[in-house]
DNA sequence: GTTCCGCATGGCG
DNA sequence: CCGCCATGCGGAA
């Protein structure tokens, strides 16, 4: 049942900004006893229009909502309410919500003890219940900026006008008036405000900010600095003990409640959770509850610190303990239109909050995921969008944000896009390239790259109405939601109704191998993952330096692309120049295949080239490291040369290792060990064998190195070049896989053999977590990696890396110690 | 060294 | 430009 309310006139001026005050979607639910009606109350925008129904029900005593219309005397017995219509009836006379007439008494049992109530005046019970909502319209800060200012001495006033009011325990008697309620049965809670806790307010600092406007408009005035003592009472009757108070602050006054530490701590609230003030009357008694925020809650406007309930509209209060009934009183000034309710999305917040009521809980879905919002919505979220601060930022993040991009890194980097309009700058640190936007990504829809046996690629995207598979242009990136009809590109497949391109078996061939490559990914960022990658860690990523090329396999024509997203149509850069390629069988971590042998020797490679330039910046000699790059070419091949690849692409990223077609220069970026044994076998000259490669890969990393008079220091983690090595391994992670945590767990990384292979990165980087500018200035201390952030899953600001490819002889090149 | 206290600062609406 | 308020900061305990 719907349930909309009118809006008290307003006690202040009603500035621009109220037009836009949004308000929950509530949702109350309780028994059908005499009398009481089950209603779902939605709400999604406030509005200062005033064309809104109202309705009156009780908060009573023992539980549920009562009809102010029929207030038959809760019992067991169900007697139908005769007027139930009437329950929501507008209001009569313009009234004034939670006026004289109107009460909005969400019913739950109230057996907490803090509904004893006490007539101190500046006592307050804490009577909420986590995730209760209280007040869900978050939207405080344009009635706090005009909450009815009462002088000293005139605040706190419980009866003032327009306040709302709560009815506590039974409803009046036919006929009493609301001036003569009883004590202890026909007690009013009046919500007042309330606030999202701040970091500040969570802190150990054990002060809590109030709001100005409501501080001095529903707290007992004080004249002086020291302030007032505050007994605080929770659900459990517990009393805390707080002082209120406020500092001389800019010619003006910061009113603080100190001493929450304790409360805070027992009722385990954080930052972004809402504690609430209400008061009881009669008595005065305030009442403080609160509400908690989880990760998934989506706080409305955060950035409003506070709510003055009272001053607008204030029907809602609190959840009792009673679970089965779930009360969300309903926010006074509601929703003009209900519209975008019924197609509510699920959101976890909500969720929890309909898990514990009859009736669904669907609040602010609309609003947050596209239910259509009204004009009122759309009025709101513009409002919010607006009004965000700072500080709301932040807990915008920690709320909404945080929601809103949960995904995991590997699924944000198959969703980013460069730019289309970005350019690349391309700047060298050490041997890599990195190309630098300065412009963001942008998401884009997931969509599958296909590579044919010529080399073609065709980019395919799902209809989201048919889901229909259409081929579109590569360089096209599609933002979010795509229909048949969008193919502008192809009039034969612009409607949902023509059929798939693509027959039944290739696109389950395409789908199957694009799954299995983002569950190796994934299962490789597992791996990444664990901080201590064991030696037999190797043979995994050996495999995973296959991933790309198991998606090749099966249908020749099925290939995920060798582009990089950030590459266009034209772009002649070492990666968009090769076709892809590849067949062959998958390989397992104990392959022994001349490509897994090969991956496992790159390592080595990699390991002695590191230590090589740490040698030559020690030494400043270069003669030394043209020499030992003799003696150390392992087959003077081109096997031996370093997988120039570099790249990964779209969603499914392919390893690109150099063909063994080296002497062409060319790169194969979708090299297939199948094709390099085959054509070591047939067609090329087989210039290692494979037991020396087994022979070199197994051999101990150290005594490798010691024989190719390579100190150890490094193996322990101690190499000096911590930037550029650390730096370089973090970024040489597994092949076609885009970097997680670009400088992490520097010994899984540096240290142990299971180091990463030389091999594809490309990703989306914060600019701030390689801080390339420190690393530019060579300073390895700068770039430690204790220095950087933590990855981010999603900057705005990116970075994308890319191996150089090639330019640097492989330092065993030549070597043939370990050839037959 | 830590915590508390009071005030100052600065961002933002 | 002003007020609010989150938070920082310095001195005191």
């Amino acid at each position: 049942m719907l349930c909309l309310w009118p809006l008290p006139p307003a006690p202040f001026p009603l500035g621009e900004k109220f037009n836009f005050l949004a308000l929950s979607i509530l949702t109350i639910s309780f028994p059908l006893l005499s009398g009481w009606r089950s209603s779902s109350l939605s709400s999604a925008i406030y509005s200062t229009k005033r064309s809104l129904v109202g309705g009156t029900v009780r908060f009573v005593g023992s539980g549920g909502v009562q009809c102010v219309n029929c207030m038959k005397n809760p019992g067991p017995q169900p007697v139908p309410c005769q007027v139930a219509p009437k329950l929501f009836l507008p209001p009569q006379n313009n009234q004034r919500l939670f006026g004289k007439s109107d009460e909005f008494l969400p019913g739950r049992p109230l057996e907490s003890p803090s509904l004893m109530l006490d007539s101190r005046n500046d006592d307050i019970a804490i009577i909420a219940k986590s995730n209760h909502p209280f007040m869900h319209a978050q939207r405080a800060r344009h009635f706090l900026t005009r909450p009815p200012r009462v002088a000293e001495g005139a605040a706190f006033d419980p009866m003032r006008d327009g306040f709302p009011h709560l009815r506590v325990a039974r409803p009046p008697a036919e006929g009493r008036g609301r001036n003569q309620l009883l004590p202890r049965s026909n007690s009013t809670i009046v919500p007042l405000f309330e606030k999202v806790l701040s970091a500040s307010d969570a802190g150990r600092i054990g002060r809590l900010v109030l709001p100005k406007a409501c501080a001095e408009a529903y707290f007992p005035p004080i004249s002086q600095p020291e302030g007032r003592p505050l007994t605080i009472q929770d659900a459990k009757g517990k009393e805390w003990h707080f002082q209120f108070r406020f500092w001389p602050n800019n010619n003006s006054r910061m009113y603080v409640l100190e001493g929450v530490t304790p409360c805070i701590q027992s009722l385990q609230l954080q930052a972004g959770d809402t504690v609430t003030f209400s008061r009881i009357e009669p008595g005065g008694k305030l009442v403080m509850g609160f509400r908690k925020a989880t990760n998934t809650v989506s706080l409305p406007d955060s950035q409003i610190s506070a709510i003055a309930t009272g001053s607008l509209l204030g029907d809602s209060f609190f959840s009792n303990t009673n679970e089965n009934l779930s009360i969300v009183s309903g926010y006074s000034g509601f929703l003009q239109s209900m519209k975008g309710a019924a197609d509510l999305q699920p959101s976890s917040l909500f969720d929890h909050h309909a898990n514990s009521a009859d009736g669904d809980v669907s609040w602010l879905k609309a609003d947050r995921f596209g239910g259509r919002p009204d004009e009122g919505s759309f009025q709101f979220l513009h409002k919010r969008s607006r009004n965000i601060g700072s500080k709301s930022r932040r807990l915008l993040m920690d709320n909404e944000e945080a929601l809103e991009l949960k995904l995991s890194w590997e699924e944000a980097q198959e969703l980013l896009r460069p730019a289309p309009s970005a350019k690349p700058t391309i700047v060298m640190i050490e041997d890599y390239e990195f190309e630098e936007y300065d412009e963001p990504p942008v998401f884009a829809k997931r969509s599958i790259f296909t590579s044919r046996s010529t080399g073609e690629q065709d980019q395919w995207i799902q209809c989201d109405d048919c889901s229909k598979w259409r081929r579109v242009p590569l360089n096209v990136i599609i933002a979010s939601k795509w229909r048949c009809a969008d193919n502008t590109w192809d009039p034969k497949s612009c409607s949902c109704s023509a059929p798939e391109e693509l027959a039944h078996k290739e696109l389950q061939s395409i789908l199957q191998q694009y799954e299995e490559i983002r569950r190796r990914k994934s299962n490789y960022f597992l791996k990444q993952s664990i901080p201590e990658m064991d030696a037999s860690s190797l043979d995994a990523l050996a495999t995973a330096a296959v991933f790309g090329e198991v998606g090749n396999q099966g249908a020749a024509s099925v290939a995920t692309t060798t582009k990089h997203p950030r590459h266009r149509p034209g772009c002649t850069c070492i990666v968009c120049i090769q076709p892809p390629s590849g067949k062959g069988p998958k390989h397992n971590p104990a392959c022994t295949c001349n490509v897994c042998m090969t991956v496992r020797r790159r390592f080595k490679t990699l390991m002695m080239r590191k230590k090589q330039r740490q040698s030559e910046r020690e030494e400043a000699e270069a003669s030394k490291r043209i020499a030992w790059v003799g003696r150390d070419e392992p087959e003077g091949s081109n096997l031996s040369r370093s997988p120039r690849t570099v790249d990964t692409t779209r969603d499914c990223d392919v390893i690109m290792f150099d063909k063994a077609d080296a002497n062409k220069g060319h790169i194969d970026l979708n090299f297939h060990p199948a094709s390099r044994e085959e054509e070591q076998q047939h067609g090329g000259q087989p210039r290692v064998s494979m037991v020396s490669l087994l022979e070199v890969a197994n051999r101990p990393l150290e005594s490798y190195m010691k024989q190719n008079g390579l100190g150890s220091d490094f193996i322990n983690g101690h190499h000096r070049d911590a930037c550029g090595e650390n730096f370089k391994s973090s970024i040489l992670s597994g092949p076609g896989l885009r970097v997680m945590k670009p400088h992490l767990r520097k010994s899984a990384q540096i240290d142990s053999v299971t180091g990463p292979v030389e091999m594809t990165v490309l990703t989306f980087l914060p600019r701030s977590t390689f801080q390339p500018n420190n690393i530019l200035k060579n300073e390895p201390q700068e770039y430690s990696g204790a220095k950087l952030k933590p990855f981010q899953a999603i900057s705005l600001e990116t970075m994308t890396i890319r191996r150089r490819g090639g330019r640097e002889a492989d330092p065993l090149a030549g070597r043939s110690s370990v050839d037959p």
